[in-house]
DNA sequence: GCCGTTTTCGGCCCGACTGTTTTCAGTCG
């Protein structure tokens, strides 16, 4: 059995923390930790490349002993190297090093000292003041250990753009209102628009910091300070959400946003191309010696380095930065590049508007068409169509159509995908329509082969259009199935149908490396909001931020053309 | 562990905050 991507950056970043907890060189471990991050990044399955006797891609930063280290992890799933480190470090230690300000030395002193094995016996030793004696631990350590053990239960690591989106909002209000603050913009990995957020990260302009640090700590959600001094505080919010706050003169505005928004990894490469040509960059600005020559916008730490300006939603050193140099970069899609949303439900089934209601949301969005796509009846649940209720709402749509006026409402269907590849209604239904949505929504735990395959039966239909939500996930609810997507992607090719982007903050599939295999393999992605209430029409908004991680221009986008476009791209599917 | 138009050895991004150190190590981002 090969071993997944995930797998093998599983086990990498697993060599960094041990190399970590030994105290080994740290440019070793910031290699693995590099290497971790390139496989999981990576369009295609490292054991499929290798079956197809394929070689790793060249990447800066993996060299011969890395690139060996990967492909015996691919091949046969072990690393000496990893044996060797779990023999040396209990496994507890791995699992400490995730409490906040615990590092390799920490850890160390507790597992030698007081023989800590778990978590809980961790818990006792700080209640017991047994922790507090030890060299480098105190009073104060102890408290934030305890918080963070007690905290670790209840709170969830990881919060979705839209739970941040509405954290983020009236804090950043908020912090408009300080004394003296000038620009306040939310950086980070929100402003990446990466699928998940750890915390948010807030930089803020101001000639005088500390009026706007304590304006920050004395915002009214928050339930802890963990730290604050005169240019940078963090704070924990009642919902859990850590956010820390940077406040830096204005004519550093630029430089600080870049640094704050990451990734770390593409900080590190730009530093490092700075370094290069004899500059200094840091979150203050860019320097030649003492002498600062730019940092008050991006564009000039760019500049700076002799590259356009990157967007956000790029910088995770996967390319960019050699595309950038190349003058590559994609025009990354914008949600006013959507003309239409190609999947919403209506209260026929299980929306809570009316179709009327859904074209008037899409119409005050700006879009110019939908399609109604309604669940089929094998979803009873969701009160599912069977062909005459569908023939009823085709005749619905019709006879709207006829009097909305310059919006179109097209004609269309979220057929499950059956277990044994067929959909579930009838071709002679399907014909009826302007589009097939088919998605699945059962047995999600078949083999990878068995979902690959299912799937590639159902892509063989005459009438499939599109795939929606292709893999499945509910982000932190439910993993995706496991399914082989770069074929599902060459089928996409050859058959001439599309891929689902699902806006929706909970889905988000494809991932952001999918829409990027999709782009290259010529497969046009139709980001769509799943919406089943006119407000969630503007999910489309958390597709676009998916999207443009993607790599996605507005050509790449099966949405993004108008409907006259759009007609001959959908009858192809009708084979 | 990686890498090279200064180098195949000796570098490797850079700074803030905390605590218990009384001048800086550890941790974090």
């Amino acid at each position: 059995m090969p071993a997944h991507n995930t797998e093998i950056a599983d086990a990498l970043d697993q060599v960094a923390d041990l190399l970590e907890l030994e105290q080994g060189n740290p440019f070793r471990i910031r290699a693995y930790r590099n290497a971790a991050r390139v496989v999981r990044g990576l369009g295609t399955e490292v054991a499929s490349l290798l079956a197809r006797g394929e070689d790793l891609p060249k990447v800066r930063g993996i060299g011969a002993d890395l690139a060996g280290k990967i492909k015996e992890l691919a091949t046969r799933e072990r690393l000496p190297l990893l044996d060797e480190l779990r023999r040396h470090v209990p496994a507890i230690a791995l699992e400490l090093l995730r409490l906040p300000n615990l590092g390799p030395k920490r850890v160390k002193l507790l597992c030698e000292k007081l023989h800590i094995h778990s978590v809980e016996q961790l818990h006792r030793a700080l209640l017991d003041g047994r922790v507090r004696t030890l060299p480098g631990f105190g009073a104060g350590i102890e408290k934030k250990l305890l918080e963070a053990i007690e905290e670790r239960s209840h709170v969830p690591s990881r919060f979705k753009l839209a739970a941040v989106e509405g954290l983020a909002a009236p804090l950043i209000d908020h912090l408009r209102k300080a004394p003296g603050v000038g620009q306040v913009t939310v950086a980070g990995s929100y402003r990446r628009c990466q699928e998940t957020v750890g915390d948010i990260d807030i930089v803020a302009t101001a000639a005088k910091g500390p009026p706007v640090t304590t304006w920050f700590t004395q915002y009214p959600e928050v339930v802890r300070v963990a730290a604050a001094g005169d240019t940078r505080a963090t704070v924990v919010l009642r919902s859990g959400l850590q956010v820390d706050l940077r406040i830096v003169p204005e004519e550093s505005y630029g430089a600080a946003l870049h640094y704050f928004t990451g990734s770390k990894a593409h900080n590190i490469a730009i530093r490092r191309l700075g370094q290069e040509n004899g500059l200094k960059i840091n979150e203050y600005g860019v320097f030649r010696g003492r002498r600062r020559i730019g940092g008050e916008t991006e564009a000039e730490v760019y500049k700076a380095v002799d590259l356009p300006f990157i967007p956000p939603e790029l910088r995770e050193n996967r390319g960019e930065i050699e595309a950038a140099a190349a003058h590559r970069l994609p025009k990354l899609v914008e949600l006013a590049d959507l003309r239409g949303d190609l999947h919403v439900h209506s209260t026929a089934t299980d929306g809570h508007n009316t179709i009327e209601e859904m074209v008037e949301a899409a119409r005050a969005l700006g879009l110019g068409y939908i399609a109604i796509t309604e669940h089929s009846r094998h979803l009873a649940m969701a009160h599912g169509l069977d062909p005459a209720r569908l023939r009823r709402q085709v005749a619905e749509i019709d006879r709207l159509n006829a009097h909305i006026g310059p919006f179109t409402v097209l004609r269309g269907i979220e057929v499950d995908i059956l277990e044994d590849g067929k959909l579930d209604l009838p071709d002679s239904a399907l014909a009826e329509l302007d589009l097939v949505v088919a998605a699945v929504h059962s047995r999600f735990n078949l083999s990878r082969e068995q979902q690959t395959e299912r799937i590639l039966r159902a892509m063989e239909r005459p009438h499939f259009t599109i795939l929606a939500h292709p893999t499945g996930r509910l982000i932190g609810e439910r993993e995706p199935y496991d399914v082989d997507m770069p074929r599902l992607i060459d089928a996409a090719r050859e058959r001439g149908c599309f891929l689902e982007l699902n806006a929706h903050p909970d889905r988000l599939d494809l991932t952001d490396t999918h829409c990027r295999m999709a782009k290259e393999a010529g497969v046009l992605v139709s980001i769509a909001s799943d919406a089943h209430r006119d407000t969630e029409l503007s999910y489309l908004r958390f597709g676009v931020g998916q999207a443009r991680r993607g790599w996605l221009s507005p050509e790449d986008v099966l949405n993004a053309r108008p409907l006259e476009e759009l007609r001959p791209l959908l009858r192809r599917t009708i084979a």
